[in-house]
DNA sequence: CTTGAACCTGTAGTTGCTACAGGGATTATG
DNA sequence: CATAATCCCTGTAGCAACTACAGGTTCAAG
């Protein structure tokens, strides 16, 4: 499979990845995508395998994961004889870890539509938002809505 | 109520609202919370409105409000004569935030699940994760899953 | 050959803290 | 009163993951 020679910018390059050039140049820096060939100006030249690279890259951190995790799954996927149990792991803890992110923003998503149905447009004096949110007792994610009006 | 005289340090004061002392002089210098008074050795002391208003900041902290967030609802709460219609907006917009926040991290759940649930331990070459990153038609919460290897 | 868009490097800003380094203040104990 | 153990001070730099300039160069079209 002869790769035809880059001649994509990296406007264009960044536009197909959906992401911006300084994103790019910075994925560079760091060492996420290797250094791209030059045009004797000094300009970056990209291929398809670059936007295919870029394009993996703004997936995986679309989905959330890290950078490092990325870095993990770039080095992986660079050796496709691999078995993918490690692939799997490292999707399996992030898969883990949102979970337990979307557990606790909907419980805060719960708490908050609480707090906004119960301010029914009187003074901030009485407003439940402010009240809930200096709560001493109040402790997300448990016992938020227990038990709150017990105390004083 | 006779305010009693600042007596506890930063450190108890932040342990009392559940963050560490740099903390709060990070919120002294971006203005979320005063100056506090000092000793004659220049150490600062505060007093129980000062651990009402930190506690206030870390509970909406905790919430998911932004800092700027935090400093409209201390504004109002200061002024509590006023109508609450806009901490009841401020917390109706974040809702919403938290409302599609919760939408694409769920649809992001299910496609980690069905990634790990079809990487069956083979190799790299044929790994679902790897090709569903990879690919190009991918749309988060949309056509995930659909037509992945029609492209050269 | 000229224009204008795209590109270059390097640096600094963003958000919301956290972690030092290298001191000084306060408090508890002997 | 001395001393040790904490606490606290300021200032700076770091973290993630970009983003946004400034001030200059190159490229592609007309």
């Amino acid at each position: 499979m002869p790769e035809i020679s880059p001649t994509i910018g990296i406007g264009e390059l960044a536009r197909r990845a959906g992401c911006k050039p300084e994103t790019v140049r910075y994925y560079e820096r760091i060492g996420l995508v290797g250094d791209a060939s030059r045009t004797e100006g000094g300009q970056r030249r990209y291929g398809e395998e670059a936007v295919r690279r870029l394009t993996f890259i703004r997936h995986a951190r679309d989905f959330g994961f890290s950078v490092d995790a990325v870095r993990e799954l770039l080095a992986m996927s660079d050796q496709p004889d691999m078995p993918c149990q490690e692939v799997d792991a490292v999707a399996k803890h992030h898969l883990e870890e949102v979970e337990s992110r979307l557990q606790r923003l909907s419980a805060l998503r719960d708490e908050l539509r609480r707090m906004v149905s119960q301010c029914a447009g009187g003074k901030v004096e009485s407003c439940r938002i402010i009240e809930v949110l200096s709560d001493h007792q109040l402790c997300i994610s448990e016992a938020a809505h227990k038990g709150a009006h017990d105390l004083g």
